[in-house]
DNA sequence: AGGCGCTTGTGAAGACGTGCACAAATCGCG
DNA sequence: CGCGATTTGTGCACGTCTTCACAAGCGCCT
């Protein structure tokens, strides 16, 4: 019932191995499944149970063994999954084989931040070119790149082979530079900036918008306020009681 | 059909007007038409139809239509929404119409960066305090406020009513952080640190990791690269054809 | 006043995601 | 060599979300 994907599944990248389609949701999952094994690794373990790995990612279990059996991954029943092996499936479906370049536009306060955001560069990426359209910020050194102005960027994609761009400009701007990263042949965009952005069949656009978690929060916050009718001390005591603890519905959103 | 809240609904802050437990996949969205309908106002629309808001947010209208159903809002068929009358209905909803104190930890690279961020500001958020577990930086002022030590949280939490708290700090600190967030009353935290939170029932959780965005548009790279068994030629052309856009699916899936 | 066109609000169907509970498989031990 | 403990993989039922399609309502024009 598993063997719907032998045909060079682990292996090596260069072939055309006809990738599962993942549901969204596990994909989703994914990196977080990935960054716990990634800790259990460095702690030692060569073996982790559902059990054990879905703790670690804030998941159901049932959703975790789910989510791997899509991937037809080889955990060892009575065992578990072997860690380094998983580690390596997930990387490979995931596309992590190759380190993809990256280009970031805009870096005004949080283009900077994302520049010398230490988190891409250890889970799979690299920052390539650093773009903006304000000549003022041309020639900037940031981390070690040289600032280069936005209209260089066929020149960028000429040099490297850009897939994926990152879009962190004020709103006004992104539209236009989302036109410009999909004018070189950026396939994937991720869009700090709070507007929408249109582009043609098969470009993947994600969009990160800091203000939009914190109206949830917010939320979130209005309907307990409203349900507890209650004097509201606020301030003190409530203690961080570790009995009742649960990884919180909220916590997995994001992705989805 | 409709009438099921007319008691309070929209007129001010201060009731008990029993929130309506909306779907989390609209209030995942509501922060989305809000930013849509302040652009429709600057620009001086009294009215919208839910095609041209659906639009402007980037869903379906259907969809729109519902979620706006939801929280009993009064469209008028034939017509349209009211911009200023749903702007207001959302707003409080979501709880905007007081302007809620944040506190953010951590005033690293990301930090720094959320710091400075306007959109907190401009969309019903406040910076109440900037903290720090880092003597060395404590002291410094960023956009006006000076850092202070996270030991002194309960403090802060004395002077403003914090309600909200956002983590940005290493993996290896968060977990304390929110301990101790959760301690002085902070019942809703945004995480940028890439691990699980554990956290007592009550307080919500939301998580905002960057590399595992870019690592689900790495999975759609991949995908796409694996299906077409094509030349890559990657380079040139391929103009933005203005003919088949598409607010993509993973567009929105930010919030969930 | 009446009719017509437009837009909302929603019923119903289907797609999708979740979690339980259990059979099948594997290991270790006696 | 067989048995029991353990853990995976998954069938199934349930809940949530999405989308279509259309009746009900509203304003405008004649």
């Amino acid at each position: 019932m598993s063997q719907h994907r032998h045909p060079g599944a682990p292996g090596r990248a260069g072939a055309v191995p006809a990738l599962p389609d993942l549901p969204e949701a596990t994909v989703a999952r994914l990196p977080e499944y990935l960054r716990a094994l990634h800790n259990l690794a460095d702690a030692g373990h060569e073996t982790v149970s559902s059990e054990g790995l879905s703790a670690a990612a804030g998941v159901n279990s049932a959703k975790l063994r789910k989510d791997l059996s899509h991937l037809g991954s080889y955990g060892t029943r009575g065992v578990g999954y072997d860690v380094a092996l998983l580690i390596e499936q997930i990387e490979y479906v995931l596309g992590l084989t190759q380190r993809r370049a990256v280009a970031l536009v805009g870096v005004g306060n949080l283009g900077h931040a994302l520049a010398g955001y230490d988190g891409f560069a250890s889970r799979g990426f690299r920052i390539a070119a650093l773009l903006d359209a304000d000549p003022s910020r041309v020639g900037e050194e940031i981390n070690g790149l040289v600032v280069r102005h936005v209209d260089d960027l066929p020149t960028v994609a000429a040099e490297e082979s850009l897939a994926i761009g990152v879009i962190a400009t004020p709103a006004a701007a992104a539209q236009q530079v989302a036109d410009q990263l999909v004018a070189v042949g950026v396939t994937s965009i991720l869009n700090f900036a709070p507007c929408v952005l249109s582009v043609p069949e098969g470009v993947d656009v994600r969009k990160v918008d800091l203000a939009i978690e914190l109206q949830i929060l917010s939320f979130h916050e209005h309907r307990k306020a409203s349900l507890t009718a209650l004097p509201a001390t606020g301030g003190t005591a409530l203690t961080a009681l570790p009995g009742g603890f649960a990884a919180t519905d909220t916590q997995e959103a994001i992705g989805t």
